[in-house]
RNA sequence: GCGAGAGUGGCGGAAUUGGCAGACGCACUGGACUUAGGAUCCAGCCCGCCUUUGCGGAUAGGGGUUCAAAUCCCCUCUCUCGCACCA
């Protein structure tokens, strides 16, 4: 047994000897409670970042945590590998993105192996191998078949100059990020799933997943956005048609003066056809197409829109209503129309300002009438209806149904439910992903592959220049092949898609990993471990990776595949990981290692500190976890990502910080270490024998902290506590007075001790613990040791302080046994030296009493 | 902008149900040990005043509810995440 603590040696023995022994392998076992602990898979980007290391360690701890709590626990990993690094990476560097892929994958799991996370490595597997896009393959030829997968136009980013597709990230202030060339809307045939046929169920069970952080469910409502409203029809005032419009506020139809269409709609363009103001119309429609979505909807953006000489009727006061494009109406919601009540809204208060268009006032608030000719903002609020026929007198929300319900009877609209939710567009117009499963036949049109031909695998022999579209479109080897149906030449679908659909099924496959039987999931397996126990992963996938995988999981129940309606029983959304930001005047921002004495090491300028931000490459706030597991070991990392902060908190990284766990492992090696030879031949002590003193509160401590550790751990995953406690245990080790040699009742007890600091730490740090543990003569894995029961007598506090106040005030403390009576405890208070000082000559109003906690007195 | 969260000493955080604000750790200070200390052990450590006992203040800022508020309610500020082609 080694004197000093040597992570790096002792690591490696255990991880060898886990993986030797194959521990972390496991298979179905009806006999024992099953517990499936999935952390969110990584991209394969290179290398493992500390967000990665802190959201595996959470999850170690809990799977290594079950297990000794007796479950038999799937915990697997694996590699959403397909997606647009490695593309950018092709493109930058002429490397083959599976080469890429291949070589970060290998780089990072041996990371993950130093980390000495129990994974059971047998079920790996990678996305953007066929043995596993080909199911998806599969399921996207059943989604084709019931309509649940189909093509629609819809608009994506586009770069004139590289002529090529832009995903969002590649936009960088309306300009391509490689080229700068100002960013056009196109408009492309793409493929959706139809994830709205599901919309009220996902939106139903938000409410049955009580496992899920209420934050998460919350955004998951707010997304799918169900609102109750009312289709109104406009008729064109030239009779030639209608516009509809959704919305929730028919109670304000009255007052609707105007009409606005979204410019990018075809509509637009449709009512100014060959008028005079055609062409100033088009231009006006290119312009807003160019401005940023998210800008052009904002409050604060400049409203703008264009007459298109048309009028429709208000279907209830039939007056006249102008017809405008505008730049701030969504086209993807509702119809991509809005009638416009200026009064009562302040978008439109403000385009009818702008444009000099008519207000209505058709709410009155109850205490000050509105003047329109004086309103400097629209009214929003409650009121009662004016300028509205039958409906005058009427509240405002008491009349939404009845002016729905009025407008049905007459034909000019219903009563209709509108969800923010849109279809999933899964096309990408990119090389590195899952190919669609589907040809074009000038013939028989669009064909699906059939299922024998399954897997369409992605073809290797290509070249990636970021520019001209889809590389699959230009590779004839793939492009060109022959229809299943009637034997013609046909073109293969070259969109592949997104990798959001991989992560949405692939919690499945790891319960079958190499099921080589449609449809790639063992049907017993999967009924075993699904849905995941517990799921733990970022907080920035709380809304789009997990409504998706929901989703997937109902279409695939529908298909008979699974047998459950949610993927994930229990979700833990962890905070991001930030560092301070480094940088000089010279060189910008700068990595921790160009910085010493704070001085650039390249330019030995001044370095500024910046406040703490998420870490990114781009700001360059990183720490190598290498580094750390070189210098400190796995066990020290492990730890100070668990103290820093509660998992769902930001975890503020600290390098001092570290030091400071290196240290505690160290204090708790070295007592072990001091005891060993006089612990070493007695056993734990077992309660048959009676102590008193500081024996009997070092057990006492020891319980509490059994108690304490277990509950943090169990409700709540407050790792940091629970390492406070046991350093509190710890602390209180050290000051105890070592026992002689022959008083084996002491010697027990400290044993005893000793025993329950390695076992409640052998989740949290496994490779010192299991090393500490055979040095106090076990075999066996510390991995499968039971995990300790407290008892709540010995547990007990036998004193308890009692604090006295005077008006909410402190101002006294009494000690009294911790079963002493109420009416004793107020009558100690009132009779306490201190107390009586401030209570002499006043009166007492009250005296509450909080049980084992507090007397406050209330004196005049 | 919209939606969702967060804000506590010099720093990370604790306070589980409205009941002693600051556990535990870092940094800092002092002591012990030592050839040495950037090791270790022990102790001090929110701020202000009184050299003690003590008194007052303090949980982003302002207001409210309550015997009692870091915790509940309202307003303001700052930061973080998401916003549908980053994953």
């Amino acid at each position: 047994m080694e004197d000093k603590y040597k992570p790096q040696e002792l690591e490696k023995k255990w991880q060898k000897i886990w993986e030797d022994k194959g521990i972390f392998k496991v298979t179905e076992d009806a006999g024992k409670k099953k517990y499936y602990l999935l952390e969110m898979f990584p991209y394969p980007s290179g290398k493992i970042h500390i967000g990665h290391v802190r959201n595996y360690t959470i999850g170690d701890v809990v799977a290594r945590y079950k297990r000794m709590n007796g479950y038999n626990v799937l915990h697997p990993m694996g590699w959403d590998s397909f997606g647009m690094p490695a593309e950018n990476a092709a493109i930058d560097h002429g490397i083959h993105p599976a080469t890429w892929t291949n070589e970060n994958i290998s780089y990072m799991k041996k990371q993950l192996k130093e980390m000495g996370f129990s994974y059971d490595w047998d079920r790996e597997l990678s996305t953007c191998e066929p043995e596993y896009y080909r199911w998806e393959q599969l399921f996207f030829l059943w989604m084709y078949e019931k309509g649940l997968a189909y093509k629609k136009s819809s608009i994506v980013n586009w770069c004139i100059n590289c002529q090529t597709v832009l995903a969002n990230e590649q936009v960088e202030a309306g300009q391509c990020w490689r080229c700068s060339t100002e960013v056009e809307e196109k408009y492309l045939d793409q493929w959706f799933f139809r994830i709205t046929d599901y919309v009220e169920e996902l939106l139903d069970y938000c409410d049955k997943l009580p496992g899920w952080p209420e934050r998460v469910i919350t955004m998951q409502k707010n997304w799918i956005g169900k609102s109750y409203g009312c289709d109104i029809l406009f008729p064109m005032a030239d009779g030639n048609g209608t516009i509809t419009v959704f919305t929730t506020r028919q109670d304000t139809v009255f007052g609707a003066t105007f009409m606005l269409v979204a410019a990018e709609l075809p509509l637009v363009m449709d009512l100014v056809k060959g008028k005079p103001i055609e062409h100033e119309v088009r231009e006006f429609v290119e312009k807003v197409k160019k401005q940023d979505k998210l800008m052009r909807t904002s409050e604060y953006y400049e409203k703008e829109g264009m007459f298109l000489d048309a009028y429709c009727l208000n279907p209830l006061t039939k007056k006249k209503m102008p017809i405008f494009a505008a730049n701030f109406v969504v086209a993807e919601y509702g119809t991509g129309c809005v009638m416009a009540v200026p009064a009562h809204d302040q978008r439109d208060f403000e385009f009818a300002k702008k444009y000099n268009l008519p207000l209505l006032v058709v709410i009155q608030p109850h205490n000050k009438p509105l003047n329109v000719s004086t309103m400097k903002e629209a009214y929003v609020d409650e009121g009662m209806l004016v300028n509205s026929g039958q409906f005058n007198g009427m509240e405002n929300l008491k009349a939404l149904d009845a002016i729905a319900s009025y407008l049905e009877s007459i034909g000019r609209g219903k009563k209709a439910i509108q969800y923010r939710l849109r279809d999933w567009g899964i096309s990408r117009q990119r090389y590195w992903g899952a190919p669609i499963p589907i040809l074009y036949c000038d013939t028989c049109g669009t064909v699906p592959v059939p299922e024998s031909e399954l897997p369409v695998i992605l073809p290797r022999e290509i070249e990636l220049t970021g520019a001209g579209g889809s590389p699959l479109a230009k590779y004839d080897a793939f492009l060109k092949t022959s229809c299943p149906t009637c034997g013609n030449t046909a073109k293969r679908e070259t969109d592949t898609m997104d990798t959001f659909v991989e992560s949405s099924w692939y919690f499945n496959r790891f319960c079958s990993p190499h099921c080589g039987e449609k449809p790639g999931l063992d049907k017993q397996k999967v009924h075993y471990w699904m849905p995941v126990d517990q799921y733990i992963g970022g907080i920035e996938h709380a809304i789009l990776h997990l409504l998706y995988s929901r989703f997937f999981t109902k279409m695939l129940r529908d298909y008979g595949v699974l047998d459950f309606d949610e993927p994930f029983t229990n979700l833990l959304t962890q905070g991001m990981v930030c560092k301070e930001t480094a940088r000089c005047k010279e060189h910008g921002y700068l990595f921790p290692d160009e910085v010493k004495d704070g001085k650039c090491t390249r330019c030995q300028s001044e370095v500024t500190i910046g406040k703490s931000e998420k870490m990114s490459k781009s700001l360059k706030n990183v720490v190598d976890p290498d580094y750390l597991i070189k210098n400190y070991g796995a066990d020290t990392v492990r730890m100070f990502c668990l103290f820093a902060s509660p998992p769902e908190k930001d975890l503020e990284w600290s390098d001092q910080g570290v030091e400071g766990s290196f240290r505690f492992l160290n204090r708790a090696w070295r007592i072990v270490i001091d005891c060993l030879e006089d612990i070493k031949h007695v056993t734990p002590f077992d309660g048959s024998r009676d102590i008193d003193g500081d024996l009997k509160n070092l057990r006492r401590k020891t319980h509490q902290t059994m108690r304490k550790v277990t509950r943090d751990i169990e409700d709540r995953f407050h790792f940091n506590t629970a390492i406070s406690a046991v350093m509190e245990l710890v602390n209180a080790l050290y000051l105890m007075e070592r026992p002689a040699r022959e008083n084996t009742t002491a010697l027990s007890v400290i044993r005893e001790t000793i025993e329950t600091i390695i076992i409640l730490l052998a989740p949290i740090v496994p490779h010192i613990t299991e090393e500490l543990w055979t040095a106090l003569g076990y075999e066996s894995n510390l991995a499968d040791v039971p995990w300790p029961s407290y008892d709540n007598e010995v547990a007990a506090e036998e004193e308890i302080t009692i604090v006295i106040q005077v008006n909410g005030k402190v101002r006294s403390r009494i000690v009294v046994s911790a079963d002493e009576e109420a009416t004793k405890i107020k009558d100690l208070a009132l009779n306490d030296e201190k107390i009586m000082n401030y209570i002499s000559g006043k009166k007492v109003l009250r005296e509450i009493y909080v049980p084992k906690k507090l007397v406050n007195i209330v004196v005049q």
